[in-house]
DNA sequence: GTGTATTGCGTATGGTATACGCTTAAGAGC
DNA sequence: GCTCTTAAGCGTATACCATACGCAATACAC
């Protein structure tokens, strides 16, 4: 059952199993000061400003001490995006699924909308960090009395995260966008695209301008269009397992 | 209606609006030239490979050549995203919402899966290029007989791409990272986790890794597990559709 | 032909990751 | 306590990167 493998080098720096041995000078950081401060550049002045160079200066140590405790910065944003992941919701024991997840994706948004450069780290793996995993575990919970089984729990989870995390990056983008040049995706969006679009050629679009869609302040709320979304894949989810339980039971 | 507005630079840009004035020295390139040169530069050796020097080389130019053309990356990086979308299928016009918006997703992510590295550029704002539009319209179009009204097919029709996106990155970016380091990714996968997971601290998890469910050769298959989501969000449509004509009829 | 606007491009600046090798410090064994 | 061995700290160097600036080359307007 448990063959002892050797385990790969991202789960043991995300594990704290790095071995530590005795002989030699002592460490002066850890890998848990460095991800910290790195967080902490992230936080304030936006994940490009995360350079070796930066997070070095914030520990106050040179660039190149980094490099003995992580191998390359793609490392250094691995940890990042674990440790940008608090610990999920708790979530009472009764709860049915659907606002179980409804709750846990919540919960995520509201997670990673604190740490909102998440979503800029590129995807290097399956999850294998803590707080990843941990956040997975409570998810498949929340799927526990539905009589689907492993695979299929799996399955939704997968769908549920993939979502979340492009309607966030979407939003944060979006309002990032907004944000840096608000005449011009403000009031002006709706305007600039009726100058611009050929109701010949875009017939079902010109239809949405000409109902002013876009004429709003804002072209995207993150709340509303987050909530009806999530609503629709959950409603999916219904419908699933729906189905499944009705051929099986 | 159509009052004359300044049109935003980005938009001029992507629609091949920018003044074109006689006087002076002869342009040798076009700002087609260009986003052709740096889409087979990324075609080829992936999107970090796309430098103002490495395009500029590709077309036997100078690298600040192209700053007569474009005003940063970014807008290059604009362009790009904006050529690396073909046009959409298109669809007879007696289709069901479903089956139109069932293969305008798997058009989607066939042209996406072209230009993998289209899922790595940040998005700057709402879409703006007329090929994104294009894909909007034919979406939008697709929902044409569903009596849903406009504010609402645009809701269905973000989520959904939203959703392509997520499906897309997550998928693409998997199996680069299984490509790379196939050992640690595939049957070992499962074996890793089952070493760092915990069952009292990661219940539902550790039952998921006793069932071996990620025992497979691959823990994720795009086509199997795209279909899947897609499905399920779709349900989430039709549910949806159904309240509000009910609610409306 | 002359003036002028515009492109092409060389150079310079300040940033990036990281390979390498030397210096320094700290425990291990004597 | 001395020496050996090992690992950490870090200065330097390399090879990129985007892009600001200024000047030379060029082509149309008059």
């Amino acid at each position: 059952m448990t063959d002892e493998i050797e385990l790969p080098g991202e789960v043991t720096l995300l594990w704290g199993l790095r071995e530590t041995v005795r002989r030699g000078r002592k460490p002066s950081l850890t890998v848990a000061d460095i991800t910290r401060a790195a967080v902490e550049v992230a936080d304030a002045e936006g994940l490009a400003a995360v350079s070796m160079a930066r997070v070095a200066a914030q520990l106050g140590n040179s660039t190149m001490a980094l490099y003995r405790y992580v191998k390359s910065k793609d490392e250094l944003l691995l940890l990042m995006s674990d440790a940008a992941l608090d610990g999920p919701p708790d979530l009472p024991d009764g709860l049915d699924w659907r606002t179980g997840l409804t709750l846990w994706a919540r919960g995520l948004l509201k997670v990673l909308g604190r740490h909102p450069w998440t979503v800029q780290i590129p995807i290097s793996g399956p999850p294998v960090g803590p707080n990843n995993l941990w956040w997975f575990d409570r998810a498949l919970r929340a799927l526990g009395d539905t009589g689907l089984d492993e695979e299929d729990k799996v399955g939704v989870v997968m769908g549920l995260l993939t979502f979340v995390h492009g309607e966030l990056r979407l939003s944060i983008e979006l309002s990032k966008g907004y944000a840096e040049n608000p005449e011009a995706f403000g009031r002006q969006y709706g305007k600039a695209l009726a100058q611009v679009v050929d109701a010949r050629r875009f017939p079902a679009l010109s239809k949405v301008i000409a109902a002013g869609v876009f004429e709003g302040e804002v072209p995207y709320d993150d709340e509303v269009e987050g909530e009806f979304g999530l609503s629709l894949f959950l409603d999916g989810v219904a419908a699933f397992i729906e189905r499944r339980t009705a051929r099986q039971g």
